[in-house]
DNA sequence: TCACTTGTAATCATTTTAGTTACAGGTTAA
DNA sequence: TTAACCTGTAACTAAAATGATTACAAGTGA
């Protein structure tokens, strides 16, 4: 399975919110250019408000960014939109066999080192913001 | 969402293969200690077997492991088992707004980064092995 | 008041997971 | 050769998640 494309889409706004500051940025705007239903980009959007990400008041159409860009990590956003699990990227099967020496011991021999993965992943998240990525874009805009 | 726990569950036929070596391995055993069906053992099997892992036999009764446990890592079951679909941890929104700067730059730009933290997870995947996963287990057998 | 927006719930089609049943076909022992 | 047992696979199911969509209550401001 994939992690859900509420990461990427997270990271889109937050980016768009940044190149369109000073604009009106509702739900309408942003799902344009997302390409999806302004519901999905409300739904996110608030997502990204609990996590005192973005600034949005509701009746009162355009979203603003609550931080600098460069103190917004991709796993800020990633821990925001709640696309995986806290502490469970890798899901292991219940109820494994007790009499078995290995049934018993497996879930205890297993999970951190998949918590080891996981951190190692949810680190190079953290070290990427969404300056870089506007950064890029600005650079690199293929017209 | 949550990776398969068919990986956990290759970990666990793997490890159980090295502990029970001398004995039968038949799908119905292995299911016993994995708890569920056999035929999702026996599907598994399959995986670990195309990817040269395991040996097993149409017909005849019992698995046994291909390869030393020490020259098998935790990613090379992930990759047997296919939990996760090539270069493709995480999923990005498909057509984004071309019209918009940030929407026809933002998969871009976000590509190299997933792919970055996709990598750091597998590499830490791919230090461990089954062996060291069998020695914690005779270690620390919890009984 | 009116037009417009956000917040949110309900619904839907699609996809994936894990389990289950069923059975064709290989293997071995009696 | 028959009988018992196994693997390999396909088909089907229930449950869960995704992303899209519709609908509407409630907030805001001209």
């Amino acid at each position: 399975m994939s992690i859900s494309s509420r990461f990427a889409v997270g990271i889109h706004i937050l980016t768009l919110l940044e190149f369109n500051k000073k604009g009106v940025n509702s739900s309408e705007f942003l799902a344009g250019s997302v390409n999806t239903n302004p519901a999905v980009i409300r739904k996110i959007m608030g997502m990204l408000k609990k996590a005192g990400l973005v600034k949005v008041q509701p009746g009162v159409a355009g979203a603003e960014l609550a931080k600098n860009i460069a103190d917004i990590t991709l796993l800020d956003v990633y821990r925001a939109v709640n696309v995986v699990p806290e502490q469970e990227l890798f899901s292991i099967h219940e109820s494994p066999n007790p009499q078995c020496p290995v049934g018993r011991n497996i879930q205890d021999a297993i999970l951190p080192l998949f918590g080891t993965a996981q951190l190692a992943m949810e680190k190079a998240l953290g070290s990427v913001t969404i300056e870089d990525i506007w950064e890029d874009i600005k650079l690199n805009d293929r017209d």
